[in-house]
DNA sequence: GTAGCAATTGAAATCGATTACATTTTTGCT
DNA sequence: AGCAAAAATGTAATCGATTTCAATTGCTAC
């Protein structure tokens, strides 16, 4: 087995307060400190983090809970908090829900059980109304979603905004029949949706939204359907990565293509997104400044438990690509370039 | 505070013992087992993880350390381990290297620090070489990547036959002058070469590779300036999918399109592959499968631990698609279709 | 030389569970 | 009914560190 801090003690001579002062922070001679480090060394002594967790009372650990780390967005979203937590000295615990708040409730049984510092959190719109964030020994801290105001710390987009400017850019480049494809398991597709409306309503159009799960597949089946349809759209908005990947694909095997037949836009500024034909336009989220800004909040209330809630609420950037250019009817008498 | 074990043993009038054997799975009689669950029930209880870890001396948790999460083929090999592990009742701790010894050494210094049950990792070629697995207080399966024969358990593509596989089809196509991008950080990036070799040479010819740094921007910068050589190939393979998309925004770039100007294949079967142009050639590697096995294996060496050591070595599948479609003269005197 | 004080060091308690061992209760069998 | 064996339960040791508190040491000042 390996060494313990009792074996660390006696080869260097000395009490085991005096090698866990010397290994950590506490006050000892130079001599001493040298000694305890040498001989620490030698015998490789690794310090039992379970041991030290249960004596100290503070894990340094936090829990990070989100729907799949296969979506790209979370997946930088949790590269940023990892670096964030590692160089606060902090660990990592990443969980996967896949959207099912069975497995929701069962990671944060498992967060309680760890004694994690924190969760950040991207919980479904079920689990975010029913949480009492209070309930739990941890702060937690949203990402991307959001439950009721003032109930927990949060650092979200600005969705209705970016969906009001997806419409707005799409209305300037001369497009009237918009369709909108929203996930139907998070607040996010639901203030995207109401972006969504609002925009059109502001110049005085409806657009259909429709909500479906946030799958690929479920979106290139609906958009396939959806095309079928005597009075298809002539834009299309995808709420997230994995609806505008379904979308492009239903358009794909259609034999359609964009802004042709119909402009596609959309959230998340995926790799594929640039690649594709005259690349799709799109919103790009800030995804490292929103793990890092989520970790940052969650160090300081850890620092202070008494700072009131605090929502953090970033802007998109809207990448304008080959997808959305002028609709035909909008280009005059002179047609294409 | 929370509830301990001793305040549901005073809840429910039974001793400590009884209450941990009741939760667990120790000898308790019906009566009695009802009684602590419903006192920890009542009481909140949450059995405290440190200190079961600590007592019971297994830790039930895997380390699993990759280069990067964010590339997709360790998003998805992650995502297999984790399903598998939890499964398990195991849990999982992830980590970053970027390609790093340094960071590579930090961790697995802190897995021994966590008293892991074992690790699941994917070294850099440094490392490989380096690691002496059984310095470690635990079993280590390399993934992707391997050392030494006979080194460590390891998980792998056949690299050789898939690289092979790759340029067998792009002489089948008509493809003579063929170019290799590959990693210089992995034995992969070695061993995809060899084949790359091998079946050049197998039909008396000879092939350019080149050895970069792991990145989509180094490709970059490398295909572009290869491009615009005199004499440049008339085909280029990408040996992983960071590569691979350097390569095909290089193209791009130049004004150049696939398989007109120049066939382009690779590894990796990511999303954008299938969506750009007429989809680009790859080798699948069965990602799922990998991160399932290496987990399978670790929990069969944890269980015997006399087990010799293993290597298995998975298939790719070779997935035609556009990019390599015959080269012009070899379509014959009927021109293109 | 020694009282007073700060800086080190050590002895022992402690964190919260599991588990070896001891004890009590129940069961099964004649 | 009586006794051995089995099952259930309790007592207390234990895991390996940190931390409290007490003891020691080394200085300074008078």
């Amino acid at each position: 087995m390996s060494a313990k801090i009792k074996d660390v003690a006696a080869a260097a001579g000395v009490s085991v307060a005096t090698v866990s002062r010397a290994l950590g922070s506490g006050p000892v001679s130079a001599a001493l400190r040298q000694r305890v480090e040498e001989a620490a060394k030698q015998l490789g002594y690794r310090p039992n983090l379970s041991a030290r967790r249960l004596r100290s009372q503070h894990t340094q650990t936090v829990g990070l809970i989100v729907s799949d780390i296969r979506n790209p967005f979370f997946t930088a979203v949790s590269r940023a908090v990892e670096d964030a937590a590692y160089q606060a000295g902090m660990r990592v615990i990443l969980c996967n829900t896949d959207e099912n708040p069975d497995k929701e409730a069962m990671y944060l049984r498992l967060m309680e059980e760890e004694r994690v510092s924190g969760v950040i959190f991207s919980p479904t719109r079920d689990t975010a109304r029913r949480l009492r964030p209070d309930a739990y020994g941890f702060p937690v801290v949203m990402i991307d979603r959001s439950g009721p105001a003032g109930q927990a710390d949060a650092v979200v987009l600005d969705n209705r905004l970016a969906a009001a400017q997806l419409v707005e850019h799409l209305l300037a480049q001369g497009y009237r029949h918009i369709g909108g494809l929203f996930g139907n398991t998070s607040s996010t597709g639901s203030e995207r949706h109401a972006g969504f409306e609002a925009a059109l309503a502001a110049h005085g159009l409806a657009g259909e939204g429709r909500f479906i799960a946030p799958t690929a597949e479920a979106a290139e089946t609906v958009v396939t359907q959806w095309l079928a349809e005597e009075q298809r759209p002539d834009a299309l908005i995808a709420s997230n990565g994995l609806l505008l990947l379904g979308a492009l694909r239903a358009l794909q095997r259609a034999g359609l293509s964009s802004p042709h037949d119909l402009a596609l836009a959309g959230f998340d500024n995926e790799v594929w997104t640039g690649l594709v034909g005259n690349g799709l336009t799109v919103i790009e989220q800030p995804v490292y400044e929103i793990g890092r800004t989520a970790m940052e909040m969650l160090l300081s209330r850890l620092d202070d438990p008494g700072l009131s809630i605090r929502s953090v609420v970033l802007a998109g950037r809207l990448l304008v690509r080959g997808s959305t250019s002028p609709h035909p009817s909008a280009q005059g008498v002179f047609g294409q370039p």
